[in-house]
DNA sequence: CACTTTTTGAGGCACGTACCTCAAGATTGT
DNA sequence: ACAATCTTGAGGTACGTGCCTCAAAAAGTG
């Protein structure tokens, strides 16, 4: 049997009353008695038996994730995902919902992360670009007794916040890789579509694929990024210009994670369709795109394990335990059509 | 607050002994007390709190992973991710142990499963090859009260029992299209090993990377598979034949798990380095030839999610719960240097 | 030494569910 | 209408931990 509580009474010789104040960190132990209790637990494997625990706290876990108002496919996925985890999850005494925050402006931002109420918030996972208010209302919150992790996008981890999401540096050499090994060994020019360089994702997913198409397939050139600010019109407007101004195009690199509007102006503008496309993301629509041949690869994350990832780190935090790392790591996945 | 047993009876109108006969499926109870019950959980959304529960039933879960003896280092990997997950799963009342059977033999694997004691084992994760025997000690153990999955080799998936694993025929096609996609569109030879051509997942894979490559890249040839046996000179000995046999081999793909052996081989007898090398699994030697370019891409299935999922299948079937299934879908992934 | 302060023990109630017993009520068959 | 059977209610104990109170013991103070 496991062992319990009265077990470690037992052989440390003290209390089940002292064996609950050191267990829980309360005040008024001398140190050789906490000693002799630490020994105990040490000597007899002991593992706080979590469920009842968490029964006897009567404890719900309330986490919130502070999601972009857009309604983008991706984001649309992860709300899906967030739903899932919430009924997945309910069973462990954990409830998630979902607050939308609108784009862009990093003080009204800073403003709904100021507005959680602690009292009835634990955790919450924020999905928002990187910007000091932003840092500084998440740590406000942090000293409230909040726990954050940043979601996906945002700030370069501090110590006191966990990321879950992908190394986009890696993404990008990763897309590059791909660029460069399916492209025929001649000289050809890749187009670079992005929402907005604005963000630190594109920025560096951009990096990550200069960086390895320039080592190692110096006879492709990586044209400046096109952005299209999520608008339709423009978007077909810049890549046509773009066709029209560089000859010898041989492959596209959609950076953003909704590849619709760019993919369907690229089909669309591309006569015949180029060699390689590649983007990041998978969506019902970068799914079909892919079954039907009119993109090559895709880089993606999961979004399930995003989700779940988030909501187990919020919950390990919040109970002050470690995580189990190697579950937590998001792996930057590679899609083709074979194996979807 | 979420609902519990207590407010269940008040609005069924009947007592908490009834609500614990209807939710436990215990009999004499009349059906329309049943659907009463029934009709208030609907109305609450009464969700059993799997927490309270499984401290009630003060219930252990004790699940086995059964595995081939052979200590090559997939299966380290596996044994890794195994010990991990008893730690993680330590607080939710989860012991995994491992035993390890004599590979090969059907029969002696199906004595081993016989000798499963339901009384002290609630679930087993069987990692075995194909056979008739062992079909049918797995139906005996379902029948004596123990749930089973089939882990990464194994039945095709009866009814009564999850497969937890990559689909074989999907992951050698991806296979198939990064070798046609990463090779030149010239004429080339392309040589397969495997460990043994007599496990089905080695023949599905050889199936779908032949579906492919015959389908889309019909300037390729696929050689007839060499079988190492798990013998380093064995290997060494056909590998080096094949080369001989047939000039203009321009990739190889390694179809087994242990890509070592052959990987060395190949290594060693084909100079210059072959255009394209492809193999599975990720291990510490791969992940190493892949960064040091001996290997151009993996195609892998994550070990920790394997082993995870395999449990939470087991738990889940133990409570006669369902599963989230996107959650417990393995997916084929893709690994080059750059998303390692 | 008496006195204060700190540390410890003993015990109890709570969380939500499982599982048990016993008796009372309802329903059935004759 | 009777007994036999089925159905339900009432109440209890248990799981392992958290958290509370009160008193007793130990340690430290002057």
């Amino acid at each position: 049997m496991r062992p319990t509580t009265k077990d470690l009474a037992v052989t440390a010789g003290v209390s089940l009353a002292t064996v609950d104040r050191v267990l829980n960190g309360r005040a008024g132990v001398r140190q050789d008695t906490v000693d002799r209790v630490n020994q105990a637990i040490e000597k007899l494997g002991f593992i706080r038996n979590l469920v009842a625990a968490n029964l006897a706290r009567n404890k719900e876990y309330r986490f919130v994730f502070l999601l972009p108002r857009s309604g983008d496919q991706f984001l649309n996925g992860l709300l899906n995902r967030i739903g899932e985890a919430n009924l997945a999850f309910a069973a462990e005494m954990i409830r998630t919902e979902v607050i939308h925050i609108p784009e862009g402006d990093p003080h009204q931002i800073a403003t709904v992360i100021g507005a959680i109420d602690p009292d009835l918030i634990d955790g919450v996972a924020i999905m928002a670009p990187e910007s000091p208010q932003v840092r500084d209302a998440k740590a406000r919150l942090a000293e409230r007794g909040v726990v954050t992790v940043s979601f996906i996008a945002g700030q370069i981890t501090p110590d006191h916040d966990d990321f879950v999401g992908i190394d986009n540096h890696a993404a990008g050499a990763t897309a590059g890789r791909l660029m460069g090994r399916f492209s025929a060994p001649a000289p050809g020019k890749i187009m670079v579509i992005a929402e907005t360089m604005h963000a630190r994702d594109s920025l560096e997913r951009r990096l990550g694929f200069d960086a390895v198409i320039n080592a190692d397939y110096p006879h492709l050139s990586v044209l400046p990024s096109l952005e299209t600010y999520g608008d339709a019109e423009r978007t077909a407007r810049i890549i046509r210009t773009g066709f029209a101004n560089h000859p010898g195009i041989t492959g596209v690199y959609i950076i953003s994670a909704e590849a619709r509007i760019p993919l369907e102006a690229v089909t669309r503008i591309a006569k015949p369709r180029l060699p390689v496309i590649i983007g990041h993301e998978r969506t019902p629509f970068t799914e079909a795109a892919l079954m039907s041949d009119q993109i090559d690869a895709l880089i993606t994350q999961d979004p399930g394990h995003l989700v779940r990832s988030a909501i187990r780190i919020l919950r390990a935090r919040r109970d002050r335990r470690e995580i189990l790392a190697s579950q937590e790591k998001i792996r930057i996945e590679v899609l083709i059509k074979e194996n979807l």
